[in-house]
DNA sequence: GTGCAGTCTGTAGCGGCTACAGGCTCAAGA
DNA sequence: TCTTGAGCCTGTAGCCGCTACAGACTGCAC
């Protein structure tokens, strides 16, 4: 049973297809940390199994939801090293939660201001045009 | 009257302060192709005037909106070389307007994802964390 | 054996800045 | 007059999170 070449691995192009990433992102994420170092094959190829893949996973869900490299690279540590990881992972996530709601209402700041600019410019048949002017005037968005 | 030294410029330094922009910020406005390139004196320095800073402002009001220094460079352009502007500078913007109202879908999705975890992990005393249950699960984000 | 696809490495590029090194210039003070 | 220090000049490198490409090697099919 152990001879049976134990759980095959897959190589860099397999794990970035199963797990839909970019080919070179993984390596990439193997670089900065994010992900251990596989075993090669003699003649140096990455031999990757589903514990990678379980990883790779993690950061792409992790990406999804905004969290930065930084961030995830934290929240592994946590995983990997204490017991209780709870307390700790929560005060990261709420932290970028917070980021978060920070930038949309950036973004409802600047929505608001181009709707009205937009809709101010009508057909855009105006001879000044109310886009232009207002962002020449001082405190656009306020 | 036109001897009295026409209109004295300033210099990088009380153009940035006057506009509130970083100092190196604006020679890198001027290497992109977003500001002319202002006379200098004999010694090389930068002498900038109003219209100076009144399209580094331009651009600061466009930035503070979210626009890239690409949708600023064609804004600039309509400025400069249009006598009726409002119909594409108007596209210009409610492409861009489509972009942030994107970008807020975006980031509620993973601010309702982030806002359910985080409740869910509660003060961090669960044994295991749902934080990191979820990002080991697929579709996090749906 | 020969082709071709896959992998390996290192490096450069994107956007939008920001910062720093190393050299010049300029104005004020001793 | 000389010096000192602040300001300006240039070019280049760094940040993030990838992505892409060159040039060399490997591995498999025909």
């Amino acid at each position: 049973m152990r001879n049976h070449a134990l759980v095959k691995g897959m190589q860099r192009a397999e794990v970035a297809r199963r797990t839909g990433t970019n080919l070179e992102t993984v390596r990439y994420y193997e670089k900065v940390g994010l992900l251990p170092e596989p075993p090669r094959t003699q003649s140096g190829y990455r031999n990757y199994d589903t514990t990678h893949e379980r990883r790779i996973r993690f950061v792409l869900r992790a990406r999804e939801l905004g969290f930065s490299l930084d961030e995830i690279r934290a929240l592994l540590r946590l995983v990997d090293e204490r017991d209780q990881p709870c307390a700790d992972a929560r005060v990261v996530a709420a932290t970028h939660l917070e980021d978060v709601r920070a930038k949309i209402a950036d973004l409802r700041r600047m929505e608001l201001v181009l709707k009205d600019v937009v809709k101010q410019c009508g057909d855009g048949t105006l001879p000044a045009c109310p886009l232009i002017e207002t962002l020449f005037r001082e405190n656009a968005v306020t």
